[in-house]
DNA sequence: CATCCGAAACTTTTT
DNA sequence: GTTTCGGATG
């Protein structure tokens, strides 16, 4: 069989709007897919067709939401055409046009190993801004400013614009906050002088290198002969005219979204694209694809209903010819922590009856704080489950400290990296010293790596060889990776830094898992390098891949276990049964977002977005009284499910509603644990007093095996001594309040020699 | 210089 | 309930 046939067999399977999307070539198109209508499988097979028609793969283009939809959606083109599929330019905004920056960046002024800021580089960054400029951090909170920083970004718009525009300035004055500009303009200088960018610089200084430099642009322009995007509803100001400039010679744009599940306006995106490409674009073919495959009736009903509350949206009409299937459960918990267990009972329930493997099953929640009690409910259960988002293992502080050595190994000018690991193991470099460097590289012009060089014209003594000792080994490693790939870096630089040892080291619960970490983070790099399929193994690879993973690309396919994610990070998932918990005033819709009506649409979108997420089965629940920060608050549940007829519904007066007088039982067990801890608690204060007399010991007496006294512990033991001079401490296992390590040049230990 | 501890603040959502 | 921050203490 060859190919030609395949391609008709494919598209003998599609509808009549999925294949007149698909045979589209020349020319604008523009496909408005609602949920569950094969959009995947139109962008694909498009992709495919072009192929087939003889585009070469590198010429085309390809713009997708997780990196992981790009490598999927990859491997199922490969199926069709053969492994050409590989060459084609696939993923996300970010990670394609970093690649670009990586090759063109020098333009700019940035070097081929540039670092990529995460949040909270950047945020750490803006923290010292704001110190230095002695400004309130209460009104210039790091996440704020950030937020808005990114916005102004994402928005195009340089801080020499926003300084210079009078009505910015006066919007900033209104809310007392006049000095952002300055924070952004000092915020762009540092980053550029760390030789980094941030998330947002990746999309905001691709339009600057396109703006300003036409023969780049005339390259890219004429290289992406055909360009498509997915999730266009959510694509924001930035990233839209980087396709549009990109798409201006050849003018092959293909974008595909649903303006119904947009949701991702709080970072900048902006339905008003969609209205824009028909203004930009007014040859551009509109395909609808309405037809749901993928729910039951019922679902898609009760979606459709739901949506309709929204008055800002184009006109659609969503469909679907599958069985009307189950009606919406709806399931009434008494507290978070029983609407849990209700859940997971359920849960166990259908799979019990319907033979489903856990891997069909998803519980999505507004926020990640909810997880923690779906979380203990099904280990209760003893039901496998993986949280997708949230903490990433890329997040640990373990794993972060590697990276930050990683990275200022490769960019000797990163900031950020510097001051997370500089002191980290312990070298006996705080604060003071970390401030000279940093100033030093700043007022003198050095940058920070030639500061560090010279050190020795602002340092001395013990600081001074302990910053020499530094670089020498950030110099080592940096003479590694010109030869070396990632993992032959990555191990050298776990050894020789300490890290491996300092984990190693620590016996806790919390250090072997650290230390485990580690060991599994090598091996993670290992796989990088021994991918038959990458070309590129160096270690400047790696970290921009680890730096531009989404949540999704993480988490690894488990059929095994059930999946519990935020609603935002379900978006372009589906599973057979889906729960969607903490159906909330407050909470979903969130008490941040229900304020203007168009904050409140987005809400909709989102939760139409989790109920279209369900093949056969949704279920919804939501708890009477929840803990907030602590204290246990009533709760009434989501406006949203008033907005579902009740004939969708499954929703009975459940028990815990019945149960009489649940308040005050509720109340007095809360009074009576806390009774009990109080009882449990040890007291505080010991019961030794010290002796009127008391007189400290010589330090030479301390010894191993030495019996002690310390004013405030009491009576001891001494384990071990190490270290010397100001530097000596003991371990001490006292007899009522346990072990203690000292440090012998302040601890007041009165030695009692006949013991 | 580092550690420990209590108080305060705090949370949408993500590349 | 959890994380972050600052101050006291060794």
């Amino acid at each position: 069989m060859n190919s030609q046939d395949s391609m008709e067999q494919y598209l003998a399977t599609l509808n009549e709007p999925q294949r007149q999307a698909v045979e589209h070539v020349e020319g604008p198109l523009m496909v408005i897919a609602g949920a569950g209508s094969g959009k995947t499988r139109v962008l694909t097979f498009r992709i495919a067709r072009l192929m087939e028609l003889g585009v070469e793969p590198f010429q085309i283009l390809a713009l997708t939401f997780t990196n992981k939809a790009a490598g999927e959606m990859r491997e199922r083109i490969e199926r069709i055409v053969g492994t050409e599929a590989r060459s084609l330019w696939m993923g996300t905004f970010h990670s394609v046009f970093a690649k670009i920056l990586r090759i063109e960046g020098q333009r700019l002024g940035y070097t081929r190993d540039f670092t990529i800021y995460d949040t909270d580089d950047s945020r750490s960054l803006i923290k010292s801004i704001v110190r230095e400029l002695k400004l309130d951090d209460k009104l210039y909170r790091p996440a704020y400013v950030h937020g808005r920083i990114s916005l102004l970004k994402n928005s195009l718009i340089s801080y020499r614009e926003y300084l210079s525009n009078p009505i910015f300035l006066a919007e900033d004055e209104a809310a007392e906050r006049p000095h952002i500009g300055t924070i952004y303009k000092m915020y762009q200088e540092r980053c550029f002088k760390a030789n980094a960018m941030d998330f947002d610089d990746l999309l905001f200084n691709t339009n600057v290198l396109f703006r300003d430099h036409l023969d780049v642009l005339n390259k890219y322009q004429h290289r992406f002969q055909f360009i498509m995007v997915d999730e266009f509803q959510d694509t924001n100001l930035a990233q839209y005219w980087i396709i549009r400039k990109l798409a201006n010679v050849h003018r092959n744009i293909g974008v595909v979204g649903d303006d119904a599940q947009s949701i991702y306006a709080f970072r900048g995106a902006d339905i008003r694209n969609i209205l824009n490409f028909q203004k930009d674009y007014p040859e551009a073919v509109v395909v609808r694809l309405e037809q749901n495959y993928r729910s039951t009736q019922v679902i898609v009903d009760a979606a459709n209903e739901v949506i309709a509350h929204n008055l800002n949206q184009l006109p659609k009409k969503v469909w679907t010819s599958n069985p009307k299937g189950e009606l919406i459960k709806v399931i009434e918990a008494w507290s978070d922590n029983e609407e849990a267990r209700l859940v997971v009972d359920d849960l166990q329930e259908q799979k019990l009856k319907k033979q489903l493997p856990n891997g069909e099953i998803a519980i999505l929640y507004r926020t990640n704080a909810q997880s923690r009690a779906f979380e203990e409910a099904l280990r209760r259960a003893g039901v496998k489950y993986r949280i997708i988002g949230g903490i990433s293992f890329y997040q640990r502080k373990e794993i972060k400290d590697i990276l930050a050595y990683l990275r200022l190994t490769l960019n000797p000018n990163d900031e950020e990296a510097f001051k997370r690991i500089v002191n980290f193991p312990k070298r006996g470099l705080g604060n003071v010293t970390i401030d000279k460097v940093l100033v030093a590289a700043r007022t003198e012009g050095l940058g920070l790596w030639g500061a560090l060089k010279q050190a020795n014209r602002y340092l001395k003594g013990n600081t001074l060889s302990a910053i020499e000792e530094f670089t020498l080994m950030i110099e080592a490693f940096r003479l590694m990776i010109q030869e070396r790939d990632a993992y032959e870096v990555a191990t050298e630089v776990v050894r020789r830094s300490g890290l491996l040892k300092e984990y190693y080291e620590d016996k806790s619960v919390e250090g072997i898992v650290r230390y485990e970490n580690i060991q599994e983070f090598l091996n993670g790099v290992q796989a990088f390098v021994q991918d038959p399929n990458r070309e590129d193994k160096s270690l400047s690879a790696f970290l921009q891949e680890v730096a531009l993973l989404t949540s999704v690309d993480e988490a690894e396919d488990d059929e095994e276990a059930v999946s519990l994610m935020t609603v935002h990070g379900a978006k372009g998932l589906e599973f057979r049964q889906v729960y969607v918990v903490g159906m909330e005033e407050e909470l979903f819709p969130s008490y941040i977002s229900s304020g203007t009506a168009e904050e409140l649409e987005e809400e909709r979108r989102l939760f139409y977005v989790a109920m279209t997420r369900a093949k056969e089965r949704l279920t919804l629940s939501f708890a009477k009284k929840r803990y907030i920060y602590g204290n246990l608050k009533d709760r009434t549940p989501s406006r949203f499910l008033q907005e579902i007829p009740p004939a969708y519904l499954d929703w009975r007066g459940s028990m815990a509603s019945s149960r009489p007088n649940g308040d005050d039982t509720k109340a007095h067990l809360a009074s009576a644990i806390r009774q009990y801890k109080q009882n449990q608690m040890p007291p505080k204060a010991t019961s030794y007093r010290p002796p009127a007399d008391f007189q400290p010991s010589d330090i030479g007496l301390v010894v191993e095996g030495a019996r002690v006294e310390h004013k405030k512990f009491g009576f001891g033991r001494v384990l071990t001594v190490e270290g010397s001079g100001d530097g000596k401490k003991a371990t001490i296992q006292f007899d009522e309040v346990g072990q203690k390590t000292l440090l012998l040049k302040f601890a007041k230990l009165r030695v009692h020699p006949n013991d």
